[in-house]
DNA sequence: GTCTATATATTGATAGAC
DNA sequence: GTCTATCAATATATAGAC
């Protein structure tokens, strides 16, 4: 029985992330990758086809490592449960809290996501489009049931909330050199997310004043 | 008296941009972009030093024109003057404007400074910086006005105000694919604008409701 | 799974003629 | 300012031994 994932392949992956983090994918070269990983070069080739089957493996196994961390909504009719606030909450809490744990990976794929490719088309008519909808529904949910504001464009809601949560990991040093914050601390997780209740808090509907 | 811009330098600076927009940077080569402008290659090299350069000559380009057309904050004593509200709606349509005009560059921009690079910390010490100092005068100078509600916390206000407002031009391929809007359409400006405009209503201090 | 060796193409950049 | 010609470096990718 070996281990499940090859130790060749993970220090091949685990010097991509550091080298496509800080000078992009597309300036990274296969035999880089070998030497900072310490492995012949042939052996990327071989484990990963090609350079873009490492970003697809990185992809691919971020976006299935999040989903397994992210609750599933629960729309269920009766009482005891969440609210769909704290849920949102909660979720916002959690795909924060991933992204701070893998910075670099979440900068490089907010950033190669913009680049236009098959692989890109992909993960977002997959991971991306399920991530809309886990939170489109919990906003809909949220507002049938009276907890949120009806009068606010919701697809712009989305979008103002994706943009939010997406800013400070896709730029970190946007967020370091220019608002003094550090993104992958645990205090800056706490503090936007007090920053958004707060801000929510205002939009809930009246019987919340 | 020649033209103001070299022909060619021009030709070279537009191929550049639509196949950094769609490829990247770093995957996009010296006599790719000559060839995609129909001129030598030889002439990169002598218009703009190197394949940085061109991305530098972009940059600067980019920032330069959005300050002109972004109004200085007035900070005034007396009445008659323009609301800081207004102010920031004013700036945040210009900001959000401009981005629309520029999408190509916007996006590379917004991509390129996410790594790491001697450029890039020069145009992030001096335009980003100008840039939040912008809107950030115009949040704490209506915050001393009594204008903005003063119990949020003002970075993380610039923060998510940034978020929201870069996102959708650094990552149009979602905002297409996923909310079906194209950010680059007047209809989006307004809209958003719109959005905004009426989330921060809900913020603004009592008296306004 | 890992290595050596290598084929083949592409890269950025420049020297020098016009 | 523009071109041709070219170099040296580096790129990806594979064939075949171990």
């Amino acid at each position: 029985m070996s281990k499940s994932v090859n130790q060749t392949k993970a220090s091949i992956v685990k010097a991509a992330i550091s080298l496509f983090a800080v000078q992009g994918f597309g300036s990274t070269s296969i035999r880089e990758i070998a030497d900072t990983a310490k492995v012949n070069s042939a052996l990327v080739s071989y484990h990963f086809k090609n350079k873009q089957g490492i970003l697809e493996w990185m992809m691919i196994d971020y976006f299935e490592k999040l989903f397994t961390k992210l609750q599933p909504v629960t729309q269920g009719g009766e009482e005891q449960e969440e609210s769909c606030f704290q849920q949102l909450i909660d979720s916002l809490d959690t795909l924060i809290g991933y992204q701070a744990e893998n910075m670099e990976v979440s900068a490089i794929i907010l950033r190669e996501l913009s680049v236009d490719s098959m692989l890109v088309r992909e993960v977002m008519s997959t991971y991306m489009a399920r991530l809309k909808a886990h939170f489109a529904t919990l906003l809909e949910t949220g507002m049938e049931r009276g907890e949120f504001d009806c009068d606010l464009d919701v697809e712009m809601q989305l979008i103002h909330m994706m943009g939010g949560m997406f800013f400070p990991y896709s730029n970190p040093q946007i967020m370091r050199e220019l608002f003094y914050v550090e993104p992958m601390s645990p205090e800056y997780r706490q503090r936007y997310i007090g920053f958004l209740s707060k801000v929510w808090g205002y939009k809930l509907k009246n019987d919340e004043f």
